[in-house]
DNA sequence: GACTCGGTTGAGAGCGCTCTCGTGGAGAGG
DNA sequence: CCTCTCCACGAGAGCGCTCTCAACCGAGTC
């Protein structure tokens, strides 16, 4: 339907500076040791024959394909249906594209997914891998590292309990509890009751572990199982209400529990926040802004965790610069990242 | 850091299962003309040895790379942060990954990028694209269709009123909106009030069009401009209600606009759907199931949409098979494919 | 039984690039 | 003025694969 006129390549940007093959390649990446007036010409050659180099050569030799992949598993999960994942892939691709970097983006769902994506890891078409997921039991983390591609994890890995070489990027889910708990309190509340997320999940593990870490070992019934979304927020709810009816303030694992969790309330007639006050977590905007009343809650700087993620990979990759006088011992990489997390208030609590 | 041993070539295989380079690489590419045992020998060597062909070198000569760019411009705007993105991709990787093709994402913001996606397709890393762009007026979609990519695009882009040989995929933006305001005057009301869209965008200019043609030319009053936010939805329900107090019904064009003028519906007391029916469009579930009453809304399938963007860009791709009798003219790409909407009846109309 | 023919296999030429060497010329040193 | 060094540049090998083409082999054919 097109392929029209072949791509010029290098020899023939050669032939039009009137150069040999090699300097042409000097001059298209970087031009170090060429001389003025040669990379000029070089350049110029490049410009009119608009001259692009063939990656698929060039990885050939060099065994680099300046291409990251973004393994993101089981995407019916909450990982991909919210903003969240895409704030964090755009940190992503601004870190990666900054380097020239492409972003090879592999969705999973399922056992066949993960021999796939194991294999075509281990098969050296990318660099490096950028991993999400979310469950605990999940394989293909294992398989993953097993596939011996540099990796960096999106969350914390629920096998690492910081023991392993593990890389990963987390935002800090139980000092985020914590100051959500403390903010209750703060209020004046002493009934704090919590619903928990999708405990096979690091981060409802770690946030649960931070309501704890302030609430002591309060009344084990302030705590309710949830699932992370709406629904298992409102049934924690009715559960928690049944249970313990003079609680004077939930945190929610997240705000989508939390939105259940408010319908609730004012379903059985408890103003938020004058009788029960709500938190949420995430601070996923077209929730927590759109409650009534709007949700406070924890934000996580989304963005920023992707960014870091790209980072901390590229700087593994490069065994470069090492910065004025080697700002990370070489082989230590850090194991993990972890990012603060901020109160935001807003009107329910 | 790692790099372990050096992964097997077409040689090494070659030399275990004692043939040539030239019948291992015909067994690795479904072994026609290669008698049973040695397919058999092959096998087994491919299998002990791990090997996984090297992708840049066949690209080297094939010319092809099995690998997709999905393009998304401008990744603030309403495309990238809500779900319906998400699904959208998901229905791409699905067909994509199902024929072997990988997914390349780019994600463009402003001008310096504009340049960079246009070289790098231009560059023939890839093998087609899909592209992403809401705006009218940008000039992105342009670039690439000059960069000579197959390429479909993603909704329909403003230059192409049907005219040239542009290939998209849309959801009925008109039909949907037609559907939703006969619903209303099915529902027996009469004045049926429009929030619109961001009106740079194809999709708000389509269901601002499906209303005038249920509507006809209605009382111009009845139609106030909003953005797509829950922001512009307020404002324009404020607007609405000062100018015809007595309309009993909204069409907004997003759920978010209707989660919007929800509010001040329910600020200035008038109750939804006794006094006013409300109706959005998307059926973003965070939003439209959580709103109170829950939001009657405008389905598209999403997936489904991003599905057949790859399976229209695949089949141009591949002159090969044809189908049983030629499906399609070879040439003639179907320009444009526009799924169809449907209805979902909740609590607000 | 010599000959042809369709089908299988191997040899070898590149795909476009990087990188190691070797060469030649300019400048420094004796 | 001649040698030694250093640096800019070109020649050429090869990265791992596909694909064309020639060689070969067994089975028909006359």
């Amino acid at each position: 339907m097109n392929d029209a006129a072949p791509r010029p390549t290098l020899e023939a940007v050669a032939a039009r500076a009137g150069v040999s093959r090699a300097t042409v390649s000097r001059v298209v990446n970087g031009g170090d040791g060429v001389r003025e007036p040669l990379v000029e010409r070089v350049r110029r050659a490049v410009e009119e024959l608009g001259y692009v180099p063939n990656q698929a050569a060039r990885s050939l030799v060099t065994k680099r394909h300046h291409a990251v992949a973004v393994v993101v598993a089981e995407p019916e999960s909450r990982v991909f249906a919210d903003p969240f994942f895409a704030l964090q892939l755009r940190g992503i691709s601004k870190e990666l594209t900054a380097q020239d970097n492409q972003l090879v983006l592999l969705l999973t769902e399922g056992r066949d997914d993960h021999t796939r994506v194991a294999r075509y890891l281990a098969g050296g078409h990318v660099d490096g891998a950028l991993v999400f997921s979310l469950h605990l039991d999940d394989p293909l983390p294992g398989l993953i590292q097993r596939a011996g591609v540099p990796t960096v994890f999106g969350g914390r890995p629920g096998w690492s309990d910081g023991t392993a070489d593990v890389v990963y990027v987390d935002s800090d889910n139980r000092g985020g509890a914590r100051d959500a708990v403390r903010h209750l309190l703060g209020l004046g509340r002493s009934r704090v009751a919590h619903i928990t997320g999708a405990l096979d999940q690091t981060s409802a593990v770690d946030r649960l572990d931070g309501y704890r870490d302030v609430m002591g070992d309060a009344d084990p019934d302030l705590v309710a199982p949830g699932d992370f979304t709406p629904a298992g927020g409102e049934r924690a709810m009715r559960e928690l209400l049944d249970r313990c009816p003079g609680l004077d303030a939930v945190f929610a694992a997240n705000d989508l529990t939390a939105s259940g969790a408010l319908r609730v309330l004012r379903e059985r007639g408890r103003r938020v926040p004058e009788d029960v006050a709500l938190i949420g977590f995430d601070d996923m905007l077209p929730v927590a802004e759109q409650t009534d009343p709007p949700l406070t809650t924890v934000r996580q700087d989304i963005e920023e965790m992707g960014r870091l993620m790209a980072r901390l990979l590229l700087r593994g990759l490069d065994p470069s610069p090492a910065g004025p006088a080697g700002a990370a011992p070489a082989g230590a990489a850090p194991a993990g990242v972890v990012l603060p997390t901020t109160l935001v208030r807003r009107a329910s609590a």
